[in-house]
DNA sequence: GTCAATTGACGAAACGTTTAAGAAGCCGTA
DNA sequence: TACGGCTTCTTAAACGTTTCGTCAATTGAC
């Protein structure tokens, strides 16, 4: 079933039809109703991997997960997936490596398939020469969450460090001074902004955070576990509240604060970041900062796109608004613990 | 970059070169060292889009979830990324309708792109006559999770009669007699076989689930919520125990039980079912049955390429192990419930 | 030394589409 | 009537691969 099978049967050359196929003037409207009939009689449907040699432009987009069953990524992804299909895009999903740095094969992979646009989570700095060697420089990139500098990529994400403020202003407001921060890996742009944001934040209400109570830890369950676990030790008694660099770190702490008898947020308040689906669960209701991560894979989209019109737009960044949102893990400060 | 490119500068012709790149034989072992060594300087790299279009089968897969930010799909995504991009292979992913029944058009859309084979997950009963329609039959088509009758395709799932019979005796074992279920929807074949399943063991174990005590619902936390509200207006009791139809479903039970100021275990078992990565919080550690989702998802792939490679092979089945997974959400029945 | 068999390499057609260039027909105008 | 300008449609050349059929060169058997 081929255009030109559609072409016999509508008495027309083959050219003619996929005039119509692609909406493209220059054709009658009697014969136009007449092949669109015809095609629609034989099932016929363009075949994109034909269009895509012969344009050399393919109507897919490449999109590199860090790591898929993280449950941070999947709404990206259907926000990407979600508009693509609106603008006629499929969208090929890959996983990072497992280390949290990106492996060439996979983005090789990619623009083999010949992928319109490449869209990232998660970049870590060591991940620029290798996107600049693999990938064409027609083909847009697109980073989200995280940004690497001196890359050629637009970029979709938050103001962490404004997320990060706002989060450690709520505890201030409490009447919280007595916090710790569990900070995520300072490689990572955005955990670094976050730390640099309750820095900021906690120093201008003149809260000081010791050197025991701020710990830098991965971004998983165990990693917030042991680390809260370590704050409890070297500090020899647990803090008033503790801001942590995302939720899973945040859900591990309380873990371990439980497990020490300590009640959320009676003994403590925890505060995480993200707001991952499991937080917002009625078993857990984490205060936490969101993230609108299925608006964000609609932007990333959106900027592939545009970028793809428009080869040579400035560099861009959309900052999304982020918000604060206060559940049950935290609460005022009580009396003895305010510093 | 071309296969002409590399083929100019080796001194020898493009079908050399395509014999070299695709691991051919007939081609000397001098020629085929220097056409590799000048690829890798130049830095060429097949076209995929040009491949597919020349034998009529692309390395791509399309795999489509009934929902992507439901926390039970993400691993069966990683499993068939994984075994994918061993195979070579891309995955395209997409999104199902959102009222749970399949869109065409995400579907043909797969097919415009020349998927080589098809997986699917959750597949209801009206999506068969829409399968058939749209996906050439010499397109292989996987369906994991759940099944539909009648349609060309390969399964991969579980035993999910038999893991209910698992996890319903477990509670017989505990002790309980006054045993609820809050199960799945029926259209879906999972939800239904683990009904069945609860049902039979119940049965053998002589107990009796009164009608008030069996209540349908949708896979979500909200109605989980509902159904166990409803369950405890409708009875004036709680039961001693509550099967599940997925986790969801059990955490939303959970939540409603503590809101009625029931504590969990120790006033109510809840079980739920598929081990989400949720369940296994520390915060929650719920009484499960464990689907091996990352396998599943790999298994799907194996199944599909089988059959790319002989495509008159039998219908199959990959039923995989299961594993009651017993956590802290269940224990013995206290003496007073024990019917 | 001859001939068949094998090996190594090549030429060229095809896959299904897009699109530049051009032809044919029609209109209105001069 | 002739002609420029539209509109509508067609011809044909790509896009980068794969692969069949062919052929020359080499090998081995006799």
């Amino acid at each position: 079933m081929t255009l030109s099978d559609v072409a016999k049967q509508a008495g027309v050359s083959i050219a003619t039809v996929s005039y119509v196929m692609n909406d493209r003037g220059g054709v009658g409207e009697r014969t136009r109703a007449n092949v669109l009939r015809i095609a629609d009689e034989l099932g016929f449907r363009l075949n994109r991997v034909a269009s895509g040699l012969r344009t050399g432009r393919t109507q897919v987009l490449g999109l590199v997960l860090a790591d898929i069953t993280n449950p941070f990524y999947p709404e990206i992804a259907g926000g990407v997936i979600a508009a693509a299909a609106e603008a006629g895009f499929q969208v090929f999903l890959s996983h990072g490596g497992a280390d949290g740095r990106l492996d060439g094969e996979v983005v090789q992979a990619l623009c083999d398939h010949q992928c319109g646009a490449l869209i990232f989570t998660s970049l870590v700095v060591s991940d620029g020469p290798l996107l600049s060697d693999v990938v064409p420089p027609d083909v847009p990139i697109v980073q989200t969450v995280r940004r690497i500098p001196g890359i050629r990529a637009d970029f979709v994400g938050i103001d962490d460090r404004a997320g990060a403020r706002d989060e450690a202003q709520h505890l201030i407001d409490l009447g919280h001074r007595d916090i710790a921060v569990l900070a995520g890996p300072s490689a990572s742009s955005a955990s670094s902004e976050r730390t640099a944001g309750y820095r900021e934040a906690l120093a201008e209400a003149g809260v000081e955070v010791s050197p025991e109570s701020m710990l830098e830890c991965s971004l998983t369950g165990d990693a917030g576990y042991r680390a809260a676990q370590q704050l409890l030790e070297s500090r020899g008694h647990a803090p008033s509240a503790v801001l942590c660099g995302n939720d899973l770190i945040a859900l591990g702490a309380i873990d371990a604060f439980l497990a020490h008898g300590l009640s959320v947020p009676e003994h403590v308040s925890v505060a995480g970041y993200d707001d991952i689906w499991f937080a917002s669960s009625r078993l857990v209701q984490l205060t936490t900062v969101r993230q609108p991560r299925h608006e964000m894979g609609r932007a990333a989209v959106s900027l592939a796109l545009e970028r793809l019109a428009q080869p040579d737009l400035p560099p861009r960044e959309v900052i999304m608004e982020h918000e604060l949102v206060v559940r049950r893990t935290t609460t005022r400060a009580r009396a003895g613990t305010a510093a």
